[in-house]
DNA sequence: TAAATAACTATACTTTAGTATAGTTATTTT
DNA sequence: AAAATAACTATACTAAAGTATAGTTATTTA
C-alpha cells in the first residue's frame, strides 16, 4: 500500500475517536460544568452561582446533554420543594486524566502566548 | 476560608487554562489538520485532498489560525509556481499528549455508546 | 402580602461557525 | 488554445451555538 493511502486510513482512524471526545468537552460551558462537578455533588442553582454568567436555559440544556452521554447523574430527592443533586457517574470521572492534559498543555500554553504578545502587539 | 468559596476559585483557576486548550483544538477541521500534518509536512493542496469535504476557505483560515498560534509553520518555496508548505512546529507537537488522551477516552466512549445504544435505541 | 428559593421551560433573538460558489495570478501539461 | 495545478481571497449564504427575558409550580421566609 502507497505511503500516502496508509497515512491517510491512519489519519482518519486518529480524528474519529479524538472528535467524539471533543464533542463532549466542546462549548462554552461543559467544562466548566464537568469540573465543577469534579470538586464535589451539586444542586442546580449552586452550578448556577458557581459558574458566572451562565444562563438557566443553557445549565439545563448541559446537564442533559451530559447526562445523556452518562457522564452526569442526576438524582432527585423528594423533600419538599423537591431538590436535584448532580454529580459525576465514575464514567464522567474517567474524564480526569484528560482534562489534567487539556490543563497543562493549556497553561503552557497561555505563557507562550503572553511571553509572545510582548514581542508584538497585545491580545 | 469557607470551602465554597475556595472550590470556587480552584475551579476558576482550572477552567481557564482547559479553555485554551480547547479554543485550540475545537471546531470541525483543526484537529483533522494537526493529525494529518503530524504525519509528516504537507502543502496546501496535499492537506486538502487528506481532509474530505474541507473547503478551501476554513482550510485557509484554519491554517492562519494554527500558524497564528505557533502550532504550524509555513514555508515558501520560491520554485516556479510558488509551493507552500505546512509543517508541526516543535510546539504544536507538544500537543501530543494532549491528542492520544483524547484519543484513548474518545475510543472507550464511542465503545460505552454503541454498546448502550443497543439497548435503547439506534443512533 | 410580597419576595425569595427551587428547578426548570418557552420564545425570540444575536453571534459565530461553517458552506457554496466563484474569481485571481502565473505556469505547465495536453 | 484549453484545461490543470498551485495557493489562495471574496461574497453571500445557512446552520449551530449561545443570550436575553420572561414565565411556571409549589413552598417558605420577611
Amino acid at each position: 500500500m502507497p505511503d500516502e493511502i496508509k497515512n491517510h486510513s491512519e489519519c482518519t482512524k486518529m480524528i474519529l475517536p479524538v472528535r467524539d471526545a471533543l464533542d463532549i468537552l466542546s462549548g462554552k460551558w461543559k467544562l466548566p460544568i464537568i469540573i465543577s462537578l469534579s470538586f464535589g455533588n451539586k444542586r442546580f442553582s449552586q452550578i448556577a452561582k458557581e459558574i458566572p454568567k451562565i444562563t438557566d436555559k443553557m445549565l439545563s440544556k448541559e446537564l442533559r446533554d451530559l447526562e445523556a452521554n452518562l457522564l452526569v447523574k442526576r438524582t432527585v430527592i423528594p423533600s419538599v420543594p423537591v431538590v436535584v443533586e448532580y454529580s459525576m457517574t465514575s464514567y464522567g470521572k474517567s474524564l480526569e486524566k484528560v482534562i489534567d492534559e487539556l490543563r497543562n498543555w493549556g497553561t503552557l500554553h497561555r505563557k507562550q502566548i503572553v511571553s509572545n504578545s510582548k514581542k508584538t502587539k497585545p491580545k
